[in-house]
DNA sequence: TAGATTGTTAATCGATTAACAATC
DNA sequence: TAGATTGTTAATCGATTAACAATC
Protein backbone atom coordinates (compact mmCIF):
# COMPACT_ATOMS: atom_id res chain seq x y z
CA UNK A 1 0.00 0.00 0.00
CA UNK A 2 2.73 2.02 0.42
CA UNK A 3 3.34 3.89 -3.21
CA UNK A 4 6.57 5.39 -3.91
CA UNK A 5 4.82 8.23 -5.88
CA UNK A 6 7.06 11.23 -6.73
CA UNK A 7 5.26 14.49 -5.77
CA UNK A 8 6.32 17.84 -5.91
CA UNK A 9 6.49 20.41 -3.58
CA UNK A 10 3.40 21.96 -5.17
CA UNK A 11 1.71 19.50 -5.00
CA UNK A 12 2.43 18.21 -1.52
CA UNK A 13 1.32 22.33 -0.31
CA UNK A 14 -2.05 21.73 -2.40
CA UNK A 15 -3.34 18.55 -1.35
CA UNK A 16 -4.48 19.59 2.59
CA UNK A 17 -6.14 22.96 0.97
CA UNK A 18 -8.20 19.78 -1.19
CA UNK A 19 -8.76 17.83 2.18
CA UNK A 20 -10.20 21.04 3.93
CA UNK A 21 -12.50 21.76 0.82
CA UNK A 22 -13.98 18.39 1.24
CA UNK A 23 -14.11 17.69 4.81
CA UNK A 24 -16.45 20.90 4.12
CA UNK A 25 -18.28 19.30 1.33
CA UNK A 26 -18.75 16.03 3.43
CA UNK A 27 -20.77 17.76 6.54
CA UNK A 28 -22.84 18.46 3.78
CA UNK A 29 -23.01 15.32 2.43
CA UNK A 30 -22.44 16.42 -0.93
CA UNK A 31 -21.77 12.18 -2.56
CA UNK A 32 -19.64 13.09 -5.06
CA UNK A 33 -17.03 16.47 -6.31
CA UNK A 34 -15.68 16.85 -9.89
CA UNK A 35 -12.22 18.54 -10.42
CA UNK A 36 -14.05 21.61 -11.67
CA UNK A 37 -16.05 22.28 -8.65
CA UNK A 38 -12.37 22.07 -6.20
CA UNK A 39 -10.88 24.54 -8.38
CA UNK A 40 -13.60 27.03 -8.12
CA UNK A 41 -13.96 27.02 -4.89
CA UNK A 42 -9.99 27.00 -4.20
CA UNK A 43 -9.58 29.54 -7.03
CA UNK A 44 -7.09 26.91 -9.14
CA UNK A 45 -6.84 25.53 -12.42
CA UNK A 46 -9.16 22.14 -12.70
CA UNK A 47 -6.32 20.30 -14.95
CA UNK A 48 -3.83 20.55 -12.28
CA UNK A 49 -6.31 19.34 -9.40
CA UNK A 50 -7.21 16.36 -11.49
CA UNK A 51 -3.52 15.65 -11.81
CA UNK A 52 -3.03 16.27 -7.85
CA UNK A 53 -5.77 13.85 -7.05
CA UNK A 54 -4.34 11.55 -10.12
CA UNK A 55 -1.09 11.02 -7.78
CA UNK A 56 -2.70 9.67 -4.47
CA UNK A 57 -6.39 8.41 -5.15
CA UNK A 58 -6.33 4.80 -5.07
CA UNK A 59 -9.70 4.82 -7.35
CA UNK A 60 -10.52 6.46 -10.58
CA UNK A 61 -12.80 9.56 -10.80
CA UNK A 62 -15.74 8.79 -13.46
CA UNK A 63 -16.27 11.29 -16.12
CA UNK A 64 -19.97 13.06 -16.08
CA UNK A 65 -20.25 12.26 -11.66
CA UNK A 66 -16.79 13.00 -10.78
CA UNK A 67 -15.05 11.94 -7.48
CA UNK A 68 -16.40 10.00 -4.68
CA UNK A 69 -16.29 12.41 -1.68
CA UNK A 70 -15.84 9.97 0.70
CA UNK A 71 -13.77 7.67 -1.26
CA UNK A 72 -11.50 11.12 -1.67
CA UNK A 73 -11.12 12.00 1.80
CA UNK A 74 -10.07 8.77 2.77
CA UNK A 75 -7.34 8.44 0.36
CA UNK A 76 -5.68 11.82 0.86
CA UNK A 77 -5.86 11.49 5.17
CA UNK A 78 -3.81 8.23 4.12
CA UNK A 79 -1.17 9.80 1.86
CA UNK A 80 -0.81 12.74 4.29
CA UNK A 81 -1.02 10.45 7.18
CA UNK A 82 -3.26 12.37 9.12
CA UNK A 83 -4.59 9.03 10.38
CA UNK A 84 -1.67 7.39 12.11
CA UNK A 85 -0.25 10.14 14.43
CA UNK A 86 3.23 11.40 14.12
CA UNK A 87 5.10 12.14 17.89
CA UNK A 88 6.35 15.13 18.53
CA UNK A 89 8.71 17.08 20.49
CA UNK A 90 8.76 21.11 21.24
CA UNK A 91 11.45 23.15 22.30
CA UNK A 92 10.57 26.84 23.28
CA UNK A 93 7.37 27.39 25.93
CA UNK A 94 7.10 30.98 25.25
CA UNK A 95 4.23 32.99 23.44
CA UNK A 96 4.27 31.06 20.70
CA UNK A 97 5.19 27.20 22.60
CA UNK A 98 2.48 27.57 24.16
CA UNK A 99 -0.06 28.44 21.24
CA UNK A 100 1.24 25.64 19.53
CA UNK A 101 0.96 23.30 22.56
CA UNK A 102 -2.33 25.07 23.18
CA UNK A 103 -3.78 24.08 20.19
CA UNK A 104 -5.30 20.34 19.72
CA UNK A 105 -6.32 21.40 16.33
CA UNK A 106 -2.39 19.55 15.67
CA UNK A 107 -3.89 16.24 15.92
CA UNK A 108 -6.26 16.05 13.11
CA UNK A 109 -3.28 16.61 11.09
CA UNK A 110 -1.55 13.39 12.36
CA UNK A 111 1.11 15.35 15.24
CA UNK A 112 0.54 14.40 18.29
CA UNK A 113 2.65 17.11 20.63
CA UNK A 114 4.78 14.21 23.35
CA UNK A 115 6.65 16.98 25.32
CA UNK A 116 8.31 20.24 25.89
CA UNK A 117 11.08 21.49 27.05
CA UNK A 118 12.21 24.60 28.14
CA UNK A 119 15.49 26.57 30.07
CA UNK A 120 13.44 28.43 31.96
CA UNK A 121 13.26 27.36 36.01
CA UNK A 122 9.45 28.70 36.37
CA UNK A 123 8.46 26.60 33.70
CA UNK A 124 10.03 23.28 34.22
CA UNK A 125 7.71 20.89 35.54
CA UNK A 126 4.64 22.64 34.66
CA UNK A 127 2.27 21.56 32.26
CA UNK A 128 0.75 23.25 29.13
CA UNK A 129 -2.27 21.39 27.63
CA UNK A 130 -1.92 18.26 29.67
CA UNK A 131 1.95 18.12 28.00
CA UNK A 132 4.68 17.72 30.37
CA UNK A 133 7.54 20.57 30.02
CA UNK A 134 11.09 19.33 31.46
CA UNK A 135 14.34 20.68 31.43
CA UNK A 136 16.54 20.84 27.87
CA UNK A 137 18.91 18.50 29.32
CA UNK A 138 16.07 15.57 29.09
CA UNK A 139 15.61 15.77 25.48
CA UNK A 140 17.73 13.37 24.48
CA UNK A 141 16.58 10.63 26.93
CA UNK A 142 12.69 11.50 25.67
CA UNK A 143 13.03 10.93 22.00
CA UNK A 144 15.31 8.07 22.23
CA UNK A 145 12.75 6.70 25.02
CA UNK A 146 9.84 7.44 22.61
CA UNK A 147 11.60 6.69 19.27
CA UNK A 148 10.58 10.56 18.46
CA UNK A 149 11.56 11.96 15.34
CA UNK A 150 9.75 15.50 14.78
CA UNK A 151 10.86 18.19 16.35
CA UNK A 152 9.27 21.49 16.87
CA UNK A 153 11.66 24.43 17.65
CA UNK A 154 9.87 27.69 18.99
CA UNK A 155 12.98 29.61 20.76
CA UNK A 156 14.02 32.78 19.97
CA UNK A 157 16.41 32.95 16.93
CA UNK A 158 19.67 33.25 19.01
CA UNK A 159 19.16 29.99 20.37
CA UNK A 160 17.65 28.56 17.19
CA UNK A 161 20.66 26.56 15.84
CA UNK A 162 21.70 25.31 19.15
CA UNK A 163 18.53 23.64 19.78
CA UNK A 164 18.40 22.22 15.93
CA UNK A 165 21.90 20.59 16.52
CA UNK A 166 20.57 19.73 19.76
CA UNK A 167 17.55 17.80 18.23
CA UNK A 168 19.90 16.40 15.34
CA UNK A 169 21.76 14.70 18.14
CA UNK A 170 18.87 13.37 20.01
CA UNK A 171 18.00 11.46 16.93
CA UNK A 172 15.68 14.21 15.76
CA UNK A 173 15.24 13.43 11.88
CA UNK A 174 12.64 16.39 10.78
CA UNK A 175 12.72 19.99 12.18
CA UNK A 176 9.85 22.41 11.97
CA UNK A 177 11.34 25.74 12.91
CA UNK A 178 9.39 29.37 13.68
CA UNK A 179 12.44 30.98 14.41
CA UNK A 180 13.10 33.41 11.56
CA UNK A 181 16.98 31.38 11.07
CA UNK A 182 18.38 29.24 8.15
CA UNK A 183 19.60 26.15 10.00
CA UNK A 184 22.77 24.87 8.77
CA UNK A 185 22.07 21.01 9.70
CA UNK A 186 23.57 17.26 7.69
CA UNK A 187 21.77 17.05 4.44
CA UNK A 188 19.21 13.73 5.77
CA UNK A 189 17.32 16.39 7.87
CA UNK A 190 14.28 17.66 6.79
CA UNK A 191 13.90 21.10 7.94
CA UNK A 192 10.68 23.38 7.21
CA UNK A 193 10.75 27.57 8.15
CA UNK A 194 7.86 28.78 9.23
CA UNK A 195 9.03 32.05 7.83
CA UNK A 196 6.55 35.17 8.85
CA UNK A 197 8.39 37.75 7.74
CA UNK A 198 8.68 36.35 4.48
CA UNK A 199 4.96 36.22 4.42
CA UNK A 200 4.74 39.47 5.32
CA UNK A 201 6.79 41.00 3.15
CA UNK A 202 4.72 39.18 0.41
CA UNK A 203 1.57 40.96 1.51
CA UNK A 204 3.51 43.86 1.58
CA UNK A 205 4.23 44.25 -1.65
CA UNK A 206 0.94 43.07 -2.45
CA UNK A 207 -0.58 45.88 -0.87
CA UNK A 208 2.13 48.57 -2.68
CA UNK A 209 1.55 47.29 -5.97
CA UNK A 210 4.44 45.63 -6.69
CA UNK A 211 4.71 41.57 -7.93
CA UNK A 212 2.14 40.00 -9.60
CA UNK B 1 12.70 56.75 -5.62
CA UNK B 2 9.41 54.54 -6.11
CA UNK B 3 11.22 51.88 -9.00
CA UNK B 4 8.31 50.04 -10.32
CA UNK B 5 10.43 46.48 -10.70
CA UNK B 6 8.37 43.39 -11.09
CA UNK B 7 9.20 40.90 -8.78
CA UNK B 8 8.17 36.94 -8.51
CA UNK B 9 7.08 35.87 -5.66
CA UNK B 10 9.77 33.44 -5.47
CA UNK B 11 12.02 36.45 -4.91
CA UNK B 12 9.91 38.10 -2.77
CA UNK B 13 9.95 34.99 -0.40
CA UNK B 14 14.34 35.24 -0.40
CA UNK B 15 14.83 38.88 0.23
CA UNK B 16 13.83 38.52 4.10
CA UNK B 17 16.31 35.71 4.32
CA UNK B 18 18.99 37.83 2.89
CA UNK B 19 18.16 40.76 5.09
CA UNK B 20 18.46 38.20 8.42
CA UNK B 21 22.04 36.57 7.02
CA UNK B 22 23.06 40.38 6.71
CA UNK B 23 22.16 41.19 9.89
CA UNK B 24 23.92 38.65 11.15
CA UNK B 25 27.17 39.96 8.98
CA UNK B 26 26.36 43.18 9.96
CA UNK B 27 26.55 42.79 13.71
CA UNK B 28 29.73 40.88 13.33
CA UNK B 29 30.99 43.89 11.64
CA UNK B 30 31.80 42.56 8.19
CA UNK B 31 32.25 45.39 5.57
CA UNK B 32 31.53 43.69 2.43
CA UNK B 33 29.82 40.48 1.07
CA UNK B 34 30.02 38.38 -2.22
CA UNK B 35 27.07 36.68 -3.76
CA UNK B 36 29.02 33.38 -3.39
CA UNK B 37 29.11 33.85 1.12
CA UNK B 38 25.44 34.73 1.20
CA UNK B 39 24.29 31.54 -1.20
CA UNK B 40 26.54 29.27 0.68
CA UNK B 41 25.26 30.90 4.01
CA UNK B 42 21.99 30.13 2.80
CA UNK B 43 21.89 27.18 0.94
CA UNK B 44 21.13 28.86 -2.50
CA UNK B 45 22.36 29.63 -5.86
CA UNK B 46 25.36 32.68 -6.18
CA UNK B 47 23.80 33.40 -9.26
CA UNK B 48 20.01 33.86 -8.36
CA UNK B 49 21.49 35.97 -5.78
CA UNK B 50 23.03 38.01 -7.57
CA UNK B 51 19.79 38.36 -9.40
CA UNK B 52 17.70 39.38 -6.85
CA UNK B 53 19.81 41.50 -5.45
CA UNK B 54 19.75 43.42 -8.98
CA UNK B 55 16.41 43.78 -8.57
CA UNK B 56 16.46 45.78 -5.36
CA UNK B 57 19.48 47.07 -5.21
CA UNK B 58 20.34 50.90 -5.99
CA UNK B 59 24.18 50.45 -5.98
CA UNK B 60 26.77 47.66 -7.97
CA UNK B 61 28.41 45.09 -6.52
CA UNK B 62 31.87 45.51 -6.92
CA UNK B 63 33.88 42.79 -9.22
CA UNK B 64 36.46 41.13 -6.36
CA UNK B 65 34.82 42.78 -3.21
CA UNK B 66 30.76 42.30 -3.95
CA UNK B 67 28.37 44.08 -1.76
CA UNK B 68 29.29 46.82 0.69
CA UNK B 69 26.80 45.24 3.27
CA UNK B 70 25.62 48.32 5.08
CA UNK B 71 24.68 49.32 2.29
CA UNK B 72 22.82 46.13 1.24
CA UNK B 73 20.88 46.15 4.28
CA UNK B 74 19.74 49.58 3.69
CA UNK B 75 18.50 49.37 0.30
CA UNK B 76 16.53 45.79 1.70
CA UNK B 77 15.08 47.44 4.32
CA UNK B 78 13.63 50.44 2.15
CA UNK B 79 12.28 47.67 -0.65
CA UNK B 80 11.13 45.68 1.84
CA UNK B 81 9.51 48.27 3.84
CA UNK B 82 11.11 47.70 7.17
CA UNK B 83 12.09 51.49 8.20
CA UNK B 84 8.42 52.76 7.42
CA UNK B 85 5.83 50.77 9.66
CA UNK B 86 2.68 49.49 8.53
CA UNK B 87 -0.54 49.50 11.14
CA UNK B 88 -2.66 46.86 10.95
CA UNK B 89 -5.46 45.18 13.17
CA UNK B 90 -5.87 41.60 14.44
CA UNK B 91 -9.38 39.86 15.15
CA UNK B 92 -9.17 36.54 17.00
CA UNK B 93 -7.52 37.02 20.64
CA UNK B 94 -7.24 33.37 21.02
CA UNK B 95 -3.88 31.27 21.88
CA UNK B 96 -2.15 32.78 18.71
CA UNK B 97 -3.28 35.84 18.62
CA UNK B 98 -2.23 36.72 21.89
CA UNK B 99 1.20 35.55 20.74
CA UNK B 100 1.49 37.33 18.00
CA UNK B 101 0.32 40.30 19.89
CA UNK B 102 2.71 39.32 22.26
CA UNK B 103 5.41 39.23 19.77
CA UNK B 104 7.31 42.19 19.54
CA UNK B 105 9.71 40.92 16.97
CA UNK B 106 7.09 42.10 14.23
CA UNK B 107 7.99 46.15 15.23
CA UNK B 108 11.33 45.03 13.08
CA UNK B 109 9.30 43.41 10.12
CA UNK B 110 7.41 46.94 9.90
CA UNK B 111 4.82 45.90 11.36
CA UNK B 112 2.53 47.50 13.97
CA UNK B 113 -1.13 45.86 15.14
CA UNK B 114 -2.98 49.13 16.66
CA UNK B 115 -5.73 47.14 18.05
CA UNK B 116 -7.00 44.13 18.50
CA UNK B 117 -10.84 42.57 18.32
CA UNK B 118 -12.84 39.59 19.69
CA UNK B 119 -16.60 38.60 20.20
CA UNK B 120 -15.46 37.48 23.90
CA UNK B 121 -16.73 40.01 26.34
CA UNK B 122 -13.99 38.34 28.82
CA UNK B 123 -11.03 39.93 26.89
CA UNK B 124 -13.44 42.89 25.32
CA UNK B 125 -11.81 46.31 26.73
CA UNK B 126 -8.65 44.49 28.45
CA UNK B 127 -4.89 45.10 26.64
CA UNK B 128 -2.62 42.58 25.75
CA UNK B 129 0.98 43.67 25.54
CA UNK B 130 -0.24 46.71 25.67
CA UNK B 131 -2.29 46.57 22.42
CA UNK B 132 -6.38 47.53 23.29
CA UNK B 133 -9.13 44.79 22.48
CA UNK B 134 -12.05 46.12 21.29
CA UNK B 135 -15.27 44.23 20.66
CA UNK B 136 -15.39 43.38 16.91
CA UNK B 137 -17.84 45.73 16.11
CA UNK B 138 -16.05 48.30 16.18
CA UNK B 139 -13.45 47.49 13.40
CA UNK B 140 -14.82 49.40 10.92
CA UNK B 141 -14.75 52.79 12.87
CA UNK B 142 -11.29 52.06 14.29
CA UNK B 143 -9.92 51.07 10.85
CA UNK B 144 -11.74 54.08 9.29
CA UNK B 145 -10.18 56.02 11.53
CA UNK B 146 -6.72 54.90 11.48
CA UNK B 147 -6.93 54.58 7.69
CA UNK B 148 -5.46 51.07 8.01
CA UNK B 149 -5.04 48.39 5.37
CA UNK B 150 -3.90 45.13 6.44
CA UNK B 151 -5.63 42.91 8.88
CA UNK B 152 -4.93 39.61 10.95
CA UNK B 153 -7.34 36.59 10.91
CA UNK B 154 -6.45 34.40 14.15
CA UNK B 155 -10.32 33.43 14.77
CA UNK B 156 -11.37 29.96 13.81
CA UNK B 157 -12.01 28.94 11.09
CA UNK B 158 -15.75 28.51 11.22
CA UNK B 159 -15.18 32.37 11.15
CA UNK B 160 -12.38 33.33 9.43
CA UNK B 161 -14.43 34.04 6.02
CA UNK B 162 -17.02 36.24 7.82
CA UNK B 163 -14.25 38.18 9.59
CA UNK B 164 -12.36 38.52 6.71
CA UNK B 165 -16.15 39.94 4.85
CA UNK B 166 -16.21 42.47 7.52
CA UNK B 167 -12.87 43.47 7.25
CA UNK B 168 -13.20 44.46 3.67
CA UNK B 169 -16.38 45.80 4.59
CA UNK B 170 -14.61 48.33 6.73
CA UNK B 171 -11.52 48.64 3.91
CA UNK B 172 -9.13 46.91 4.33
CA UNK B 173 -7.51 45.35 1.66
CA UNK B 174 -5.05 42.91 2.58
CA UNK B 175 -5.55 40.64 4.84
CA UNK B 176 -3.18 37.69 6.45
CA UNK B 177 -4.90 34.94 7.55
CA UNK B 178 -3.62 31.91 10.33
CA UNK B 179 -7.37 29.63 10.28
CA UNK B 180 -6.39 26.88 7.63
CA UNK B 181 -9.20 27.77 4.80
CA UNK B 182 -9.85 29.55 1.75
CA UNK B 183 -11.08 32.86 1.67
CA UNK B 184 -13.47 34.03 -0.79
CA UNK B 185 -12.96 37.59 -1.01
CA UNK B 186 -13.00 40.05 -4.73
CA UNK B 187 -9.67 40.05 -7.00
CA UNK B 188 -8.15 43.11 -5.57
CA UNK B 189 -7.96 41.99 -1.78
CA UNK B 190 -4.32 40.69 -1.13
CA UNK B 191 -4.66 37.19 0.72
CA UNK B 192 -1.92 35.37 2.25
CA UNK B 193 -2.71 32.04 4.06
CA UNK B 194 -0.65 30.55 6.80
CA UNK B 195 -1.02 27.39 6.09
CA UNK B 196 0.53 25.56 8.84
CA UNK B 197 -0.95 21.88 7.83
CA UNK B 198 0.75 22.28 4.64
CA UNK B 199 3.58 22.83 6.18
CA UNK B 200 3.36 19.93 8.13
CA UNK B 201 2.31 17.99 5.42
CA UNK B 202 5.53 18.84 3.17
CA UNK B 203 7.90 18.29 6.29
CA UNK B 204 5.56 14.57 6.74
CA UNK B 205 6.67 13.47 3.84
CA UNK B 206 10.15 14.55 3.75
CA UNK B 207 10.36 12.26 6.61
CA UNK B 208 8.27 9.14 4.67
CA UNK B 209 10.78 9.92 2.02
CA UNK B 210 8.38 10.79 -0.29
CA UNK B 211 9.09 14.33 -1.70
CA UNK B 212 12.69 15.59 -3.28
C1' DT C 1 -27.73 9.96 -27.48
C1' DA C 2 -25.49 14.33 -25.88
C1' DG C 3 -22.91 16.50 -22.56
C1' DA C 4 -20.03 16.62 -18.69
C1' DT C 5 -15.99 15.11 -16.90
C1' DT C 6 -11.94 12.29 -16.63
C1' DG C 7 -6.91 11.24 -17.60
C1' DT C 8 -3.03 12.19 -20.58
C1' DT C 9 -0.10 14.14 -24.11
C1' DA C 10 1.69 18.42 -25.94
C1' DA C 11 2.50 23.45 -25.50
C1' DT C 12 3.44 27.22 -22.70
C1' DC C 13 5.07 29.70 -19.13
C1' DG C 14 8.17 31.00 -15.47
C1' DA C 15 12.01 30.27 -12.64
C1' DT C 16 16.60 28.35 -11.97
C1' DT C 17 21.08 27.41 -13.49
C1' DA C 18 24.99 27.50 -16.78
C1' DA C 19 28.09 30.13 -19.58
C1' DC C 20 30.74 34.10 -20.26
C1' DA C 21 32.33 38.76 -21.14
C1' DA C 22 33.42 42.84 -18.31
C1' DT C 23 36.10 44.72 -14.58
C1' DC C 24 37.99 45.92 -10.19
C1' DT D 1 48.86 41.19 -13.98
C1' DA D 2 45.86 37.31 -12.37
C1' DG D 3 41.94 35.98 -10.06
C1' DA D 4 37.65 36.74 -7.98
C1' DT D 5 33.34 38.44 -8.64
C1' DT D 6 29.80 41.00 -10.98
C1' DG D 7 25.79 41.40 -14.30
C1' DT D 8 23.52 39.40 -18.30
C1' DT D 9 22.34 36.40 -22.07
C1' DA D 10 21.23 31.68 -23.27
C1' DA D 11 19.99 26.94 -21.88
C1' DT D 12 17.66 24.01 -18.87
C1' DC D 13 14.47 22.50 -15.84
C1' DG D 14 9.98 22.06 -13.72
C1' DA D 15 5.36 23.25 -13.17
C1' DT D 16 1.09 25.01 -15.14
C1' DT D 17 -2.20 25.19 -18.66
C1' DA D 18 -4.25 23.95 -23.16
C1' DA D 19 -5.98 20.47 -26.22
C1' DC D 20 -8.30 16.27 -26.88
C1' DA D 21 -9.60 11.46 -27.03
C1' DA D 22 -12.07 8.24 -23.97
C1' DT D 23 -16.22 7.27 -21.43
C1' DC D 24 -19.93 7.22 -18.20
Amino acid sequence: MEQNVEMSKATLRRLPSYLRYLYQLGRQNVPTVSSTTIANGLGLNPVQVRKDIALVSSVAGKPKTGYITKELIADLEAFLGYNNTRDAVLVGVGGLGRAILGYDGFRNYGLNIVAAFDVNDSVINTEVNGKPVYETGRLKGIVDRYNIRLGIITVPSSSAQSVADMMVDAGIKAIWCFAPVHLNLPADIAVKGEDLAASLALLSMQLEGHAD
